[in-house]
RNA sequence: GAUUUGGUAGCUCAGUUGGUAGAGCAUCUCCCUUUUAAGGAGAGGGUCCUGGGUUCGAGCCCCAGCCAGAUCACCA
């Protein structure tokens, strides 16, 4: 017996289930179905009379005594399907349209279609069906939100918790989430498509890694039993590409699924998706304009325009893209000019602008904090701010003019970070000063910084890497401008969620006051109720909650004389 | 982590000073045989998130907890 509580619905579905088999049909047969259309295949070549054979969850019915509409849905939609009940049974026998049909088929359930297009009174193309054949069965009743002749959509499923937690009904109802992840897909499609065509060479690299490196952030680690070594899951794939130019490609790229155990929110979910390149014999420059080319190429291929709206923006990747330094864009907002100036003279200006610092900042931390608060959030159209302070930038080369800066950009867009590149650092003695540098800033207390030195991608630099300009872009964030998301879980089919608890039903199991009740009850086998109360010494609550639960139980029963209230033990 | 809002039927939601738990859709039964959310009538369906407390009595008030959303903090 199973022990999970059922509903109503659940426990009729089970019948019907139950029925099926009477009847000797299989409500999951193992055999294939042959299916020969879509849905939006009928709909786009209608042709009066001709057979299709198509499968799907049957979605909504209307009766009509001896005839019924339907509507199936397949992967691509819906379409209305007609069943007669002297077409289904053209003999004597009418079960398979009275009581398979009718009464054992249920909303939700999979079913395959034999039948012929036709167009109804009102011209709506429809399947008449000639034979159907159950597929499978639902045993769980699905949400069944409705459109109206206005479009108003009613008893919509949009419990963020269910939905998230049970994404297949979310899928199955929600057509628009669907659509989501169509786009997010083709995009991935678009931006694999664009670097193979410059023959970019696509490569895996380990998720499991000795040293979490390539950017600044809490790893989540485990631990490899017969190694006996803690392994990290990766935080970054960087190091790791970087090493395959030093090995001879011209151009690596990979979409990796990186993991920070850090915050969670709207923006950040615990494992996120990247895609980074790298392409020998650039600079970031040349990246700037192979950036802003890509990102147009996506936005056209997932929206088939480079416009795209987010919440009350609208946005255009059309290329080319305003360019600006970190420096000017400063000056810009705040009039302040950051060249030259000592730690000193940041620290104060940014005490006395109301920006939120401390002791441990260096000047690069500074500056950040600076653009960060006044700047970022002001770039809605897709910008470049280049040139980074040298030292928030551990793996990126200095400016070839300016020796306190890099040759970095981050493009913005709707005032947040979606790409990160650089001119990348390859040579090796600078190389290592500067994760020397990060792990002194790390004892400073300055958590971002990395902790160890990955001495073999020192070693790799060491045999030689050319000039390479190599991107980094948050897939997951840009597909939530590119479909109009403002949050991460509604582009993640299964956002990391805390765990669902599963409660078993409780049974016949009695807590604490029932038993209590129950055993001084059972010695009599009867008692009135008053008397009882007093025996039990419980409080109010505990009695009422006590004896109400025995009742539901099916243990006790109280039954009414004209002027007492009398327990007893059933059974 | 802080603040805040919410958790009631399969789904979406009401629920008055604290007094027998409601609606729509869905489900089931019957009637009707009628093409675009919704023909009619009736019925069934509940761990009111959990555990305590106050009270004669708690969905409602109090305390603690769980889960989720939002805002903030954090976030190369």
């Amino acid at each position: 017996m199973s022990a999970i509580q059922l509903s109503e619905q659940e426990i009729q579905r089970r019948e019907s289930l139950s029925k099926l088999r009477e009847l000797g049909i299989d409500p999951f047969p193992a055999a294939l179905f042959p299916v020969d259309q879509l849905s939006t295949d009928i709909k786009k070549n209608f042709v009066e009379g001709k057979k299709v054979v198509i499968a799907g969850r049957l979605m909504a019915r209307r009766m009509q005594g001896k005839a019924s509409f339907a509507e199936l849905q397949d992967s691509a939609g819906r379409i209305q399907v007609y069943f007669n009940r002297d077409v289904i049974c053209p003999d004597e026998d009418k079960t398979m349209y009275n009581d398979v049909y009718k009464k054992y088929l249920d909303l939700g359930d999979f079913i395959g279609i034999e039948g012929e297009l036709f167009l109804t009174q009102v011209q709506e193309i429809s399947v008449r069906v000639l034979k159907f054949t159950v597929l499978s069965k639902a045993l769980k009743p699905l949400p069944q939100p409705r459109t109206d002749d206005a479009g108003v959509v009613h008893d919509a499923f949009t419990s963020p918790e269910l939905r998230y937690r049970q994404r297949y009904v979310d899928l199955v109802v929600n057509p628009h989430v669907k659509e989501v992840f169509i786009k997010r897909t083709k995009l991935m499609t678009a931006m694999r498509q664009f670097f193979n065509d410059r023959e970019y060479f696509e490569v895996e690299t380990p998720v499991l890694q000795p040293i979490a490196g390539g950017a600044a952030a809490k790893p989540f680690i485990t631990h490899h039993n017969s190694l006996d070594i803690p392994l990290y899951l990766r935080i970054a794939n960087e190091l790791y590409l970087k090493r395959l130019i030093v090995g001879g490609f011209d151009g690596v790229y990979e979409f990796s699924k990186n993991f920070r155990n850090e915050g969670m929110d709207r923006t950040h979910n615990p494992e996120f998706t990247a895609m980074e390149i790298y392409v020998s014999y650039k600079d970031y420059n040349w990246m700037m304009d192979f950036t802003e080319q890509l990102l147009e190429h996506c936005a056209v291929a997932v929206n088939g325009t480079s416009e795209t709206t987010f919440g009350e923006h609208t946005v255009n990747f059309k290329a080319p893209y305003k360019r600006v330094t970190m420096r000017q864009s400063i000056i810009d907002f705040t009039g302040f000019d950051i060249k030259d100036k000592t730690e000193k003279e940041l620290f104060d200006w940014c005490r006395s602008n109301n920006i939120p610092v401390d002791e441990t900042m260096g000047k690069g931390k500074l500056i950040d904090e600076i653009f960060g608060e006044k700047c970022e959030g002001n770039y809605i159209q897709p910008t470049f701010i280049t040139d980074y302070p040298k030292e928030m930038s551990p793996l990126c080369k200095v400016h070839r003019e300016d020796p306190e800066l890099t040759e970095r950009f981050e493009l913005m867009v709707c005032g947040k970070e979606i790409a990160n590149a650089y001119s990348e650092l390859n040579d090796p003695i600078d190389q290592r000063e500067r994760f020397e540098e990060q792990i002194k800033l790390a004892a400073k207390g300055d958590d971002e910084a990395g902790e160890f030195i990955d001495q073999d991608f020192l070693r790799a630099l060491e045999y030689g890497m050319p000039p390479t300009s190599g991107l980094g872009i948050g897939i997951d964030r840009l597909v939530m401008y590119l479909t109009n998301n403002q949050s991460i879980q509604e582009v993640l089919f299964f956002p990391q969620m805390r765990p669902e608890k599963f409660e078993q039903a409780k049974g016949p199991e009695l807590n604490e006051n029932e038993k209590v009740i129950f055993d001084i009850l059972s010695k009599s086998g009867s008692m009135e109720l008053n008397a009882l109360k007093d025996a039990a010494g419980l409080s109010n609550k505990q009695w009422d909650k006590g004896i109400k639960g025995l009742g539901k139980h099916g243990l006790t029963k109280v039954t009414k004389t004209d002027d007492a209230l009398t327990v007893e033990v059933v059974g």
